[in-house]
DNA sequence: CTTACCGCCTGTCGGC
DNA sequence: TGCCGACAGGCGGTAA
């Protein structure tokens, strides 16, 4: 469930309180995740060293050291809390990240809790960041690349894919999960099943703006995550934003009042309007 | 090469 | 009311 949006928001609340402090500790409530977790090399990489940095690629998040990298995925489920008590923790908390004192705060935990652990959690050297084999294969960032639409058109080419299975493609662009691929090709007027390599130059423009619209537009109505992300609830404000065709199947779109239809597409539930979608 | 589908995992929800 | 199966979905793996 976490999209771009929602691991940008936390990303950036994770880097707002916790950049620049040690890492005292790493504590492991469980040896694997989706996989095994490297817990040798994620000690290496950060352990007694200050964050130097915290950002996004794609939906990992990165903690970068001296001594090389961390990257987490939050896989549906994955969220991080921060916390002042270690052993005060919630169902499925999996590892915790320890945060030396500053003069501002005391120290602190990053509990790291994933009901369904689809999260992903590796490590590598300095340097190593660009060719870790979770990155290495992804495609552009939708809201950094300079011709989204372009790109989308050229990559589209003699594909005969659904173009929602293709914007949901991570090697095509990354971070437009199942929420957003309906949410933008409804804003774009573009039906999810039509093969990828049909779509206009014309029709991936508009795409590609709906796509960086809806994309920062869930941003900042996740702006206010941080209080919750503080709070022990959990819930990372996830739809937050006010989502027009997704989950709304049996609805009336707003533009042409016709019922929503939900339709399996490439095994992932999809939502559209028949006539405002072509 | 492209594409479709499975499995991982647990909480939630609908049907009976 | 309670149980059980279906479903949710990012992503890698595999098969066609």
């Amino acid at each position: 469930m976490p999209e771009l949006p929602e691991v940008e928001c936390l990303t950036r609340a994770v880097a707002s309180v916790a950049e620049g402090r040690v890492v005292e500790d790493l504590l492991f409530f469980r040896k694997d995740l989706r996989e095994p977790i490297p817990i040798t090399a994620l000690r290496r990489a950060l352990l007694a060293q200050p964050l130097r940095r915290i950002y996004r690629r794609s939906k990992y998040m990165i903690f970068a050291t001296d001594g090389g990298y961390g990257l987490l995925h939050l896989g549906m489920t994955g969220n991080l809390l921060l916390r002042n008590d270690l052993n005060d923790r919630l169902k499925h908390t999996h590892f915790a990240i320890q945060l030396a004192a500053t003069r501002d705060a005391p120290r602190q935990y990053l509990h790291y809790v994933d009901p369904r652990r689809f999260g992903r959690l590796s490590a590598c050297k300095p340097g190593a960041i660009a060719g870790h084999p979770y990155l290495a294969e992804l495609g552009p960032e939708p809201l950094e690349i300079r011709n989204l639409g372009r790109h989308l058109f050229e990559a589209s080419c003699g594909r005969k894919q659904a173009v929602k299975a293709f914007l949901m493609d991570a090697h095509i662009v990354v971070g437009v999960g199942n929420i957003y691929a309906s949410e933008s090709l409804y804003r774009a007027g573009i039906h999810p099943a039509r093969p990828a390599g049909s779509v206009a130059a014309s029709e991936y423009r508009l795409l590609a703006q709906c796509i960086r619209q809806t994309l920062r537009a869930a941003i900042k109505a996740g702006g206010t995550t941080f209080r919750d992300y503080k709070s022990a609830d959990g819930e990372p404000g996830y739809f937050a934003l006010q989502l027009v065709v997704y989950g709304n199947a049996g609805n009336h779109c707003k533009k042409c009042h016709t019922i929503i239809q939900e339709q399996r597409i490439a095994g992932r539930s999809s939502f559209f309007c028949a006539i405002c979608q072509n």
